[in-house]
DNA sequence: CCTACTGTATTAGATACCTAATACACAGCT
DNA sequence: AGCTGTGTATTAGGTATCTAATACAGTAGG
């Protein structure tokens, strides 16, 4: 599926959350597809189930999973997708935080933007491989 | 100086850090300029005066502060910069961070790099201002 | 000397997150 | 029915962060 990156100050549960949307958004997830069960990504990503149940239930109340109590959880026939207000506020806020860095480790706009496109193709190609 | 942002995951210490950094960088605190005390930076972001301490301390060990105890803080003389290495890993990785979020909510490659040229020029120019 | 400002240190409390260990309720399958 | 695998819930403990309040130590200036 995906890793989780220990350096990273985000929590556990919303990475797992974000990774979830990333596989659906490049497609390696279709609607109704199952996703690993909960225990299962637990033990794949080393963590404890709970962060994964909590993942998944932001998810579901999100409308992005189908949850069918004891038998499984899906992607929504129809994965709710962020309105465009949210996504750019999102993407804005994603941005100044990559700018902020990038300028305080001393990097031109140029770099960041190299820097940025090699990551868009090396995490594309990462999921589509364990998809 | 700057502004914290509390939906950033980062924790305060680390932004008022990476803030400061990114203020020599960008040319707004040269060498030698001295740097709001403790107190008074913690009164100007909203926050605790030991969080703003813990950034200095770090900062100061770095090597991009100096601290004259009873005096106040200074921008060191000639403040270290991350090596390539260090500096490449950190912009990496916040790339990745971000490719990932963007990918998250939908977006292209291309969205991606405009909003991040946007960043670039919106925090660079909100710096020069309160210089 | 005294006051006012520096950075520094300590203690306590609150909150968020993660883990671990148990349970419980539901579905599917033999 | 019994077993196994679902999601869900609860309790407890540990760690990191932030805040608040209070001190202590050093410097500058009236």
């Amino acid at each position: 599926m995906f890793a989780i990156n220990p350096t990273d100050p985000a929590p556990i549960w919303r990475q797992i959350e974000e990774g979830v949307r990333r596989l659906i958004a490049l497609g390696a997830l279709q609607p109704g597809a199952s996703v690993p069960s909960v225990r299962d990504l637990a033990r794949d990503l080393r963590v404890n189930p709970n962060t994964v149940a909590r993942a998944y239930q932001r998810l579901a109340e999100g409308g992005v999973l189908s949850v069918k109590r004891g038998e499984g959880t899906y992607v929504a026939d129809e994965p709710s997708v962020p309105k465009r207000a949210e996504r750019n506020e999102a993407l804005r806020d994603a941005a100044t935080r990559y700018a902020s860095t990038a300028i305080a480790v001393g990097a031109e706009v140029q770099d960041a933007v190299e820097e940025l496109q090699s990551a868009f193709e090396r995490v594309a190609r990462e999921h589509r491989r364990h998809a």
